[in-house]
DNA sequence: ATTTTGGGCACT
DNA sequence: GTGCCCAAAATT
């Protein structure tokens, strides 16, 4: 008899053991649908012998229902996602339902229906109607789509419909992606460029494992020089990933990647609609998805044939995954190439100190562009003491950055004001009598946003409207902004300079595709004058007339217990100062600080990478930090105090000793309140030595805990929220 | 995770 | 005995 072992899509599952039905064949990675009680489990046929769990009684085996016809997961991925459980310290089903999170690619309908001008004309002519066959010609999508390009509502569309001015269409989900030509367009490359293009081509020729690090200053054009090893993938006919941290900002990395192939890459994020995901995880599994542009999720899907990875922007902290299976893309890439033994490339102008490491001890092969593309000169950085320069009070601007500003605006060149900080102000409280808004579901506080008027909290999501009167002490109109947002210092920017024209830029106002679109059109036409923005305009932007770069509060990221608070300040300011001065103009970059004698503000200001990474090494050394140690966080949470602060005083009880392993806590966590959920937390820091994974698992997972108590592991944590 | 089961308890 | 709630066991 047939017997086989299920990876089944349920974390709370261990292996389940199945048969097969006579006439049915499966391999290692087959998906399939098999009979659970009286439900039904999807499950994965995994290799024999590794899975844990004892085999059960042979008469007790039901018979696999159906194998789902979708090409079987390949070895390598298997071998991916076992890693991934083990380092993260995750269930197996978690990352296997990662790896089918496909939106029903699995099974359902093949087709939908789409809908086109017919030519006719309607018996009544409205506006809307007449403004909808206006700007529907030549266009095929779904009703609401099309209401959404013609900016009528999908009523005026469906009136349509049934008058037969608009016919449906019936089309395949499956229909494939147009082909990318590796010889549309080959752009002129500098010969810095044109060597590590080079060498790149040649990994990917080779069909073997070799992690690189594309070390390239801003604006030295890393994306065009690693577009040639992907056109040697595409004509060897083998598929490349490529990852980008942030996919709602990619309008720019698109029309460099059409303009270059000819055709827009297959897009992988988690707001794609379920018949496009459906439609491009089949044409990746198949292998007829060539070039493929995702977020972090993108690294677990099922190529056929992968032949390249590039992690873009790779030392972004936004790879770092931190609900669910918590784990770092920018990592995950190096294991998956190495099981795929392909190449693997991760950009950056800023490096994450432990692939610099990587790099400098020759685990990876290091790529250099020391200067920028075209002779653009990188832009001369100087610091504003604001212990000097004090702006007013309820003012956040020094005069150096004002008059930087002026100059811009006469001159008719663009500006961007750096402050990470959405909202009005981080603050709100009542001049009456002092009370702070704070998140009934958070230890946070409620941050004032004028432009949608709402209290909003970062953490959970909460939104009010802001109160006529104090709820505290009634007093009506008593609300004071406290500390700087990105909205306030617009405000500022607009009452020193009324005729400026001023554009907030941060994930509130671009957090679709559309409105980050409208917004680079509108910067590219110089339409805005100062950009005041969060850590969203610090990376990928191009705007040639972008020739002065305000750093509001470069202080703001090193508050905090943050293990990797100096590295992050680096790279945000040293990302945001590289988008001045990128055409023929130089940039001039400001940094305003409290502290210009600190290390990292001073590497900044002399433009001294090597001494910021040289000391940042150091101290990572002593502490035992990453690359030299390893850190995990634990975190207990439960809806009541007491019950999380027990259980993790009680883990705590339990603690193992080694003298590799250095165990801090329980503590309250950073946000010791958390919708709605108490958290305490232990940090473990890990000598080389130590087997962390091992000891957390036994340690961890060898307690029990009330029902209420959740328990997450976090390794190589990033967040200590 | 979801469903089934079985024990304890109040009520008929 | 029956219904109900909840915890524990089973699911391959």
């Amino acid at each position: 008899m047939n017997r086989v072992r299920l990876l089944v899509l349920n974390a709370a599952l261990g292996a389940l053991d199945y048969k097969l039905p006579e006439d049915t064949k499966v391999e290692s990675g087959s998906v399939v649908i098999a009979p659970l009680g009286p439900r039904t489990v999807t499950g994965i046929v995994w290799d024999e012998g590794r899975l844990p769990g004892a085999e059960v009684d042979a008469s007790k085996l039901r018979a696999i229902r159906e194998v789902l016809p979708v090409p079987p997961l390949a070895e390598p991925l298997r071998r991916l996602i076992e890693w991934t459980a083990d380092y993260y310290c995750a269930h197996l089903a978690s990352v296997a339902r990662m790896v089918l999170s496909s939106g029903g690619a699995l099974g359902g309908p093949t087709t939908m229906t789409e809908y086109r001008l017919s030519g006719g004309t309607p018996e009544r002519m409205t506006p809307q109607r007449a403004a909808a066959i206006e700007a529907l010609d030549g266009e095929q999508a779904t009703i609401r789509e099309l209401a959404g390009t013609a900016g009528v509502s999908e009523g005026v569309l469906r009136g349509l419909v049934n008058q037969g001015v608009i016919e449906p269409v019936t089309v395949a989900i499956d229909r494939p992606y147009p082909p990318a030509d590796p010889d549309f367009h080959q752009p002129a490359l500098s010969s810095d460029q044109m060597d590590v293009a080079k060498t790149l081509v040649k990994a990917v020729e080779a069909r073997a494992f070799e992690p690189f690090l594309l070390d390239g200053v801003t604006g030295s054009g890393k994306t065009e020089t690693y577009f040639e090893p992907i056109a040697e993938a595409v004509r060897m006919g083998r598929q490349v990933l490529v990852l980008l941290p942030e996919i709602a900002l990619t309008e720019n990395f698109l029309h460099r990647f059409e303009q270059r192939f000819g055709t827009p890459p297959v897009l992988w994020h988690s707001s794609l609609k379920s018949t496009e995901r459906r439609r491009a995880w089949r044409a990746i599994s198949e292998g007829t998805a060539q070039v493929i542009v995702g977020a972090r999720s993108a690294l677990f899907l099922p190529y056929a044939k992968l032949g390249l990875i590039v992690v873009d922007e790779a030392h972004e902290i936004s790879f770092k995954q931190d609900d669910g299976v918590r784990y770092n893309a920018r990592d995950v890439s190096v294991m998956r190439a190495r099981f795929e033994e392909i190449p693997v490339v991760l950009a950056s102008a800023t490096p994450a100190l432990e692939s610099l490491h990587m790099a400098n001890t020759g685990t990876y092969t290091k790529l250099e562009l020391p200067s920028r593309f075209g002779g653009a000169e990188l832009p001369d950085i100087k610091l504003v003491d604001l212990t000097m320069e004090k702006p007013a009070r309820g003012r956040w601007l020094s005069k150096p950055l004002i008059e930087g500003l002026e100059a811009r605006l006469e001159a008719g060149e663009q500006s961007l004001l750096f402050l990470n900080r959405r909202g009005y102000a981080p603050l709100t409280l009542c001049r009456n009598c002092g009370h702070r808004f704070q998140c009934p579901n958070c230890s946070a506080w409620l941050v004032e946003h004028r432009l949608s008027a709402r209290l909003a909290c970062h953490h959970c999501g909460l939104e009010t409207q802001p109160p006529e009167t104090c709820p505290a002490c009634g007093e009506a109109d008593c609300l004071v902004a406290c500390g700087p947002g990105v909205e306030r210092i617009a405000d500022e920017v607009a009452e020193l300079f009324p005729e400026a024209r001023v554009a907030v830029a941060t994930s509130d106002t671009l957090g679709s595709p559309e409105r980050a679109a409208e917004f680079i059109a509108h910067a590219e036409a110089k339409t805005i004058d100062v950009i005041v923005g969060t850590q969203l305009v610090t990376k990928g932007f191009h705007f040639p007339e972008l020739t002065l770069v305000g750093v509001v509060d470069a202080d703001l990221g090193l508050e905090g217990g943050d293990l990797r608070a100096a590295e992050r300040t680096y790279q945000q300011v040293a990302q945001v100062a590289g988008r001045a001065g990128r055409g023929a103009k130089p940039g001039e970059v400001l940094i305003q600080t409290r502290h210009p004698e600190a290390p990292v503000i001073a590497a900044l200001a002399n433009g001294d990478r090597d001494a910021f990474y040289d000391a940042e090494t150091d101290a990572r050394r002593d502490a035992g930090a990453p690359p030299f140690g390893r850190w995990a966080a634990i975190i207990l949470s439960s809806e009541d105090e007491k019950e999380a602060r027990e259980a993790a005083v009680r883990l705590g009880d339990n603690r193992p000793h080694q003298d590799d392993l250095y165990i801090l806590g329980p503590a309250p966590a950073p946000l010791a309140l958390l919708r709605n959920r108490y958290r305490y937390r232990f940090l473990v820091n890990a000598r080389r030595s130590a087997n962390l994974q091992a000891v957390l698992n036994e340690w961890v997972g060898g307690q029990d805990y009330p029902p209420g108590v959740r328990v997450g592991i976090d390794i190589d944590p990033y967040s200590f929220v």
